[in-house]
DNA sequence: AGTCGTCAAGAGCGGTGCTCTCGTTTATTC
DNA sequence: GAATAAACGAGAGCACCGCTCTTGACGACT
């Protein structure tokens, strides 16, 4: 019957399930490297090799929350999105600005297997970039949308890109429609401008310079939106 | 005797370094995860345990690794300052980005190591820092440099820093004398960016876009500098 | 010449990922 | 309802890891 197959494959997704959540727990206090498959399984009251029926492989647990990591990210970064006026450009590209940073703050471990090191030996599958690029979705139709409404002012300090990076910037537009190569390279800029800083708080180059830390990345985050021709709110100018 | 000490102490020191050479290739095929003491010690044709007369422990023999690998890319990045004129400050920030990015694509696990997820478990001790800012120094002083040349053009379409981060600034201008406020943010945000982008493109995010990745990277830097008030080559303008 | 520190070697501890086998339970088929 | 096949947990075992402790040999200094 469907119903006792459903149940045997409920139970087997809720251990699935399950399994996830404690190594999810596991890596947020111990980091990727010190995610033990037996302790896992240690805390499930099972023997090791019981993992391996749910997870062929460590490297499979780490993909599952991998994805996992992605979308809560993701998820984290439309939310802040949405909430925000939707004509406030910059507002909404401050907004994902925060969700990053604070999503990355809460959850440095995983924020570290998402964007830092990639884990030795271990190869992300496919499966991962559909839901890897959700954050980037959101800050593309963001850039989208300001240039549809004319508030993508062009004054431009920023340099033309030369005609060779034509193509590249092709392939980057699909995620942030109408948007010309020159502004695509500034998004590009932005965006590895905002991964940096988080990183290079997450990971401690700030060493022991930088204590206001929060408002310093707000304010780099408006350079970096002056830079992509988002409107300054003129009580900053 | 003397000689008979310095002896003994020579070879100590050849074997020191002969292990960190070791565990630095190992670092540059397996990853910071996969340093194995014992694969190092078999290599050298020691057994295991010998190690420990040399390096207390694994988090010893990273700690020499990642002091030799901010020195090595400092180094570079020194060199590359250097080779440049001193009047083209352009030139110089350009050289160094490029200097960035290139050992971190010849040398990407020591990069890793370096800029990426710390290792779990693993405290940086201070001896660290003196080496880890040499390519920061670097920078800070093409900046000051500029500055002081009068060629750090302020049209400004940056934000000028609300006040309360001024502290903060002056942190940082130890690194940078003679620059203002904003030019700091603006400064940490370029080079935040910068390793934002050389991240990137190493840890994996550039997945399938961007094929062009060099020019691509060098127009980024060049929008990093005007945003700077580093001058634009009229070329490009 | 005797003492003392340094060294390589080995055994061993508790941990890891992963494989294989062995009964048992569950689901499907006849 | 019985037989077959698949899924499952448990356990032993392999090769590896970082690290500790002990032992015995060698070299340096008094």
């Amino acid at each position: 019957m469907t119903a006792s197959r459903t149940a045997r494959e409920r139970v087997r997704a809720e251990l699935t399930k399950e399994i996830a959540d404690i190594a999810r727990r596991q890596l947020a206090t111990e980091g990727a490297g010190g995610l033990s498959l037996r302790a896992v399984a240690r805390e499930m009251g099972m023997v090791s090799s019981a993992i391996y029926r749910y997870f062929p492989s460590r490297d499979d647990l780490l993909t599952a929350l991998i994805i996992d990591g992605y979308n809560a990210i993701g998820e984290c970064v439309e939310r802040a999105d949405a909430a925000t006026d939707r004509g406030d450009h910059l507002g909404r590209w401050l907004a994902v600005c925060h969700a990053v940073r604070d999503w990355a703050l809460a959850n440095p471990h995983e924020y570290a297997l998402l964007y830092g090191s990639p884990v030795p030996g271990y190869q992300a599958p496919m499966d991962t970039v559909e839901a890897a690029i959700r954050d980037t979705v959101v800050f593309g139709r963001i850039l989208s949308d300001a240039n549809e409404a004319g508030a993508l002012d062009p004054p431009g300090i920023a340099p033309a890109p030369p005609p060779s990076l034509a193509e590249d910037a092709a392939l980057v537009r699909s995620l942030m429609p109408g948007i010309s190569d020159l502004g695509v390279f500034r998004a590009i800029n932005a965006w590895t401008g905002l991964f940096g800083w988080v990183s290079f708080e997450l990971f401690g180059q700030f060493n022991n310079t930088l204590d206001n830390r929060r408002t310093a990345f707000e304010h780099c985050m408006l350079n970096n939106a002056a830079l992509m021709g988002l409107g300054i709110p003129e009580a900053a100018r």
